[in-house]
DNA sequence: ACACCTTGGTTTTTT
DNA sequence: ACCAAGGTGT
């Protein structure tokens, strides 16, 4: 058996790599706990594993990849499918073919739910809402329970999800939630409870699961002895990536499947733990070894492959000013005398030209777009970038933020499918018959309600008078889902179906119905790809097309273009050049998250992690003045901004400081030479005169 | 009674 | 530039 795969590796890899691998009488390996910093090989070493295990004989079937976001889950199957091949040579597509169980905890759970669904008392044609269709859920039971009109303001549905949300996935009770997380919301424990129980009810009436009833169930399904021992032998191997943005509910989901820890590995790095928003709790890491008798085996990965040292000074130096820490400082042998830039400009826009300049400089010495980023701490950061890099025609790809789905049109439509697919599903009901002219809320719930009493929603539907004003409009709603539900045309027709009846509402609602059409057609596109009206559905509020370009639609594949990403989102990334947006207080850290220390924290971590993504040169831009829009109270347009409070008068030493555009003192004198003065004011004056 | 319009108060990051 | 209440018109 050949082992050179095994050689590029250094001595830490190698030992995770190999570890428990050929143990006598096919014993399989106990839990594994890696530590692994930034750019240490982490993936790598993860993918390298895997493929050694298919090596020495496990069947890539009964193998198991999970992680929490989408975008590192689809960075793991592209290395691991890579390593495999070089590993295992031309064997290698039959093998990496069968490991299809890889994805995110939701994804994963989605699956094996559907499987499972009989023997836990679901109906396997449940539909998935997202966060928009459970915010609108929980609004309409808000409503039936007259929290909307209360004396002083219940939260918001937005707020109230996010506290459901918390509760569920932190895996602690409402009060304790409350006061530590919603502090403001805490004088409405009880009517929160009762809205939450009312929502669990209409969920499971409507026969619908929400992002953490995918993981709620599965955690219920694992912990129940019969099906823990069938889901968990149904794999040898558990490996997932990222373990530090797993949340306890996730962690639980993990000890049921694999109650002693055998064949399961775990990789993360508490410095990148980013999203304790979502509950995440670097507590996992740190509890894991001691959740297993004997307890898991820990292996550190601290040489970074990525960064050059300069680089790795600064970051580290970020780092170093956290309160807490647990991984060590990383270390590499990349020298290089280019330290990273801390570039002041004046504002947003010159910001932008910096960047335009900088990226088209770097292109022409060789470095594709594609290998450089820009990030930001908020989606909207971008958009005098975007702005700039359309104008320049420069093509780009965004990650994160606003999405495609997300816009009503597009909605609208996905509601119709689930609708019909599911016609219990009160929220793409209601969405849909407000669609139509003569149509509110109240007729809405009226035709909602026949439906939900009826053994057969359908026919309650058909039979439901129309609204007085709906006019023929309701007979073609009611028609079209008929058709939909008969299933006579078949896929991907019906959503050609469903625009047609579409088109003529878009063009009275929206005044842009042309560019929103164009949309609708795309969405058509996609969907030709699937297979099936429920695979589509399914996939898609799991695994929507995250990456917007200006317009025109994504980029072909052999095209070269620019990434432009959230850091969130930039996880599990690196590219040769790196230009961070907005390196200033008020947006890292974002003065939403100034609260509490911890929140202060998170956000110095985001900085490490933005920072750990570049190779070779990495640039942090710090205007000094930056737009707010309009949302604090006061609506100020612009705000001065200071050096983010990450990057103190100490660490300056790891940066090369400068501003940009260098001032140029002759320019100025040319302009006074030009320098002619005119009087606009009074030639306006003698418009009139 | 209901749909639709106006006005006032918000907003991160991801599944 | 976006969502949730209250007011107005049919």
């Amino acid at each position: 058996m050949s082992v050179a795969h095994l050689d590029k590796l250094n001595v830490a890899q190698r030992k995770a790599v190999e570890f428990g691998i050929g143990l006598p009488d096919g014993q399989t390996a106990g839990p594994l706990l890696i530590i692994a910093g930034a750019g240490s090989g982490k993936t790598n070493t993860l993918a390298h594993r895997v493929a050694h295990l298919i090596l020495n004989g496990a069947d890539p079937r009964r193998i198991l990849m999970m992680t929490f976001s989408r975008r590192a889950s689809a960075e793991m199957s592209k290395r691991v499918g890579r390593i495999c091949t070089q590993v295992l040579g031309q064997k290698s597509s039959i093998m990496t073919d069968a490991l299809d169980w890889a994805g995110t905890f939701h994804g994963i759970g989605a699956r094996l739910l559907r499987d499972y669904a009989e023997q836990i008392g679901l109906d396997p044609n449940f539909t998935i809402h997202d966060r928009e269709d459970s915010a609108d859920l929980i609004n309409l039971v808000r409503h039936e329970l007259g929290y909307s009109k209360t004396e002083t303001r219940f939260p918001t549905k937005a707020t109230c999800l996010a506290i459901y949300s918390r509760v569920v996935n932190s895996e602690r009770p409402l009060n304790e939630v409350l006061k530590d997380v919603f502090p403001w919301c805490a004088m409405w424990e009880t009517q929160l409870r009762q809205l939450f129980a009312g929502y669990v009810e209409a969920k499971q009436a409507q026969n619908v699961l929400d992002y953490d009833d995918l993981l709620l169930y599965l955690a219920q399904t694992v912990c129940t002895p019969d099906l823990a021992e069938d889901i968990g032998g149904r794999f040898d191997y558990v490996l997932v990536d990222e373990y530090q943005d797993t949340n306890r509910l996730q962690s639980t989901i993990l000890l049921g499947l694999k109650p002693g820890g055998c064949g399961l590995t775990v990789v993360g790095d508490d410095a990148q733990s980013i999203y304790s928003f979502r509950a995440a709790t670097v507590r996992n890491i740190l509890d894991f070894p001691s959740s297993f008798t004997p307890p898991a085996d820990v292996i550190t990965l601290d040489r970074n492959y990525r960064s050059t040292q300069p680089i790795l000074s600064a970051a580290n130096g970020v780092i170093d000013l956290a309160s807490e820490r647990f991984t060590k400082n990383l270390w590499t042998e990349r020298q290089s005398a280019e330290r990273p830039r801390l570039v002041s400009v004046r504002d947003e826009n010159e910001q932008a030209n910096y960047i335009v300049e900088q990226i088209l400089e770097t292109r022409e010495i060789g470095t594709t777009l594609k290998q450089q980023a820009v990030l930001f701490r908020t989606s909207h950061h971008s958009g005098p970038l975007e702005v700039e890099l359309t104008r320049r025609n420069i093509p780009f790809v965004k990650f994160g933020g606003l999405k495609f789905l997300d816009s009503a049109h597009v909605k609208d439509v996905l509601a119709m499918l689930r609708f019909a697919q599911n016609p219990r599903d009160r929220v793409a009901g209601f969405r849909l018959m407000q669609i139509l002219p003569g149509v509110g809320p109240a007729s809405a719930q009226r035709a909602l309600e026949d439906m939900a009493i009826d053994a057969d929603p359908l026919s309650a539907l058909t039979q439901h008078p129309a609204p007085p004003r709906a006019g023929d409009n309701w007979s073609d709603f009611v028609s079209t889902v008929q058709q939909l539900s008969a299933r006579r045309m078949g896929w991907p027709a019906e959503i050609e179906l469903v625009r047609r009846w579409y088109e003529p509402h878009l063009e009275r609602i929206h005044e842009d119905a042309q560019m929103r059409q164009a949309d609708i057609l795309q969405l058509e596109q996609i969907a030709s790809g699937y297979p099936s009206r429920e695979r589509f559905l399914t996939e898609l509020t799991l695994d929507p097309p995250d990456a917007t370009s200006d317009q025109s639609g994504v980029p072909l594949l052999d095209e070269d273009y620019l990434i432009l990403s959230t850091i969130h989102s930039a996880k599990g990334q690196e590219w040769k050049s790196v230009y961070l947006l907005n390196v200033v207080d008020g947006c890292m850290p974002s003065d939403l998250g100034t609260g509490s220390t911890a929140e202060i924290e998170e956000e110095r971590r985001l900085l490490y992690v933005a920072m750990t993504r570049a190779k070779d040169s990495l640039h942090l831009v710090t205007p000094q003045r930056f737009f707010t829009h309009g949302q604090n109270a006061k609506g100020d347009r612009h705000v001065y901004a200071s050096r983010t409070r990450f990057i103190p008068a100490t660490l300056l030493q790891y940066f090369e400081c400068c501003s940009w555009p260098i001032a140029r003192p002759e320019n100025a004198r040319e302009t006074e030479a030009r320098g002619v003065r005119v009087d606009v004011g009074s030639r306006m004056r003698a418009m009139w005169s």
